[in-house]
DNA sequence: CGCCAGGTTAGAG
DNA sequence: CTCTAACATGGC
């Protein structure tokens, strides 16, 4: 077997996805080429490098490039792709409560279908999240494709390589000497290898993790140094796709409520939470729309 | 040059 | 509990 497809919801759109994986050239952790996505995964140790496209707007097909898999392989990559598309989720309720909020309506036109783009890995989810704290996205990818290429694993396949976000392991084992000249300052080295000791140590996991309601989630990450409110909420967007998680105090946030609420200045953390109160249960979604907007 | 960027922490008041 | 400096550097 090496090519399966996976129905897709009405509300869905894959042009929106694409738009969004390909809004940085550095990006290494999967490959666009016109409308197909490579991406190179692990699966019980085992490197599963695989292409999707989308086929009548009905269906993905995904076609697996480096060997056959079998049947337990293929449910694994199966879960990873709904995963990474948010596709298991019903979000008719969302836009009902959207369709009556007249600054997102037409956002949630211009890019119906667009979902959650997850990010399966839980590690990846929060090193990524303390890279881009506090620095533009632009030099947040610059850092992140350095840490790929020096760490992560890779799979050549036809003269091209494809990587993997590096496991915790490798990263724990790494020192400051090495992740400085990745022009990380030393707060951020600091904060990366100490998630993936919490990894390798057990202390966190993305399994222990799933079993817990949000706020123990919460709580669970909050410990780690490093993952604050913001970090802890966006890794229970991305990873976990909590209907109810937002990061709280986002820059992009804060930037499209004073463009609704029409400020000169940034919002406060109360007009935020006022705005939020009409998407109860489905503020991850609004968050969503709301970076779309601007 | 100055200010802000998909924040968090430790420390002071 | 709230406020602030420090963190490091790119982009505009």
């Amino acid at each position: 077997m090496n090519s399966f497809s996976i129905p897709l919801p009405k509300e869905f759109n894959f042009e929106h996805h694409l738009t969004h994986l390909k809004r940085s050239p550095k990006e290494l952790l999967h490959t666009c080429v016109e409308d197909e996505v490579f991406k190179l995964i692990a699966i019980n140790d085992n490197k599963i490098l695989f292409k999707i496209k989308c086929i009548d707007k009905s269906h993905l097909l995904i076609t697996i490039l480096n060997k056959k898999i079998n049947e337990s392989t293929k449910s694994e990559l199966e879960k990873y792709i709904l995963e990474w598309f948010d596709l298991d989720k019903d979000i008719r309720p969302f836009y009902t409560l959207a369709a009556k909020d007249k600054f997102l309506k037409p956002v949630i036109q211009k890019f119906y279908g667009y979902r959650i783009v997850g990010q399966p890995d839980l590690f990846e989810s929060l090193v990524w999240a303390v890279i881009g704290q506090q620095i533009n996205l632009s030099f947040a990818y610059t850092m992140k494709q350095r840490l790929v290429e020096g760490f992560g694993e890779r799979l050549e396949f036809k003269e091209k390589i494809y990587y993997m976000f590096p496991k915790p392991e490798r990263i724990a084992s790494v020192t400051h000497d090495d992740l400085l000249p990745l022009q990380f300052s030393r707060q951020k080295s600091k904060y990366a290898i100490g998630i993936a000791e919490a990894f390798v140590s057990g202390q966190i996991s993305k399994d222990k993790i799933n079993d817990l309601p949000w706020d123990e989630a919460l709580n669970e990450l909050i410990k780690i140094k490093g993952v604050g409110q913001w970090t802890a909420n966006y890794a229970l967007l991305r990873t976990f796709r909590y209907p109810n998680a937002f990061p709280l105090g986002d820059a992009g946030i804060n930037n499209a409520i004073k463009k609704i609420l029409n400020l000169d200045r940034r919002p406060t953390t109360e007009e935020v939470i006022k705005y939020f109160k009409k998407y109860k249960g489905w503020e991850a979604y609004a968050t969503l729309y709301l970076w779309k907007m601007i």
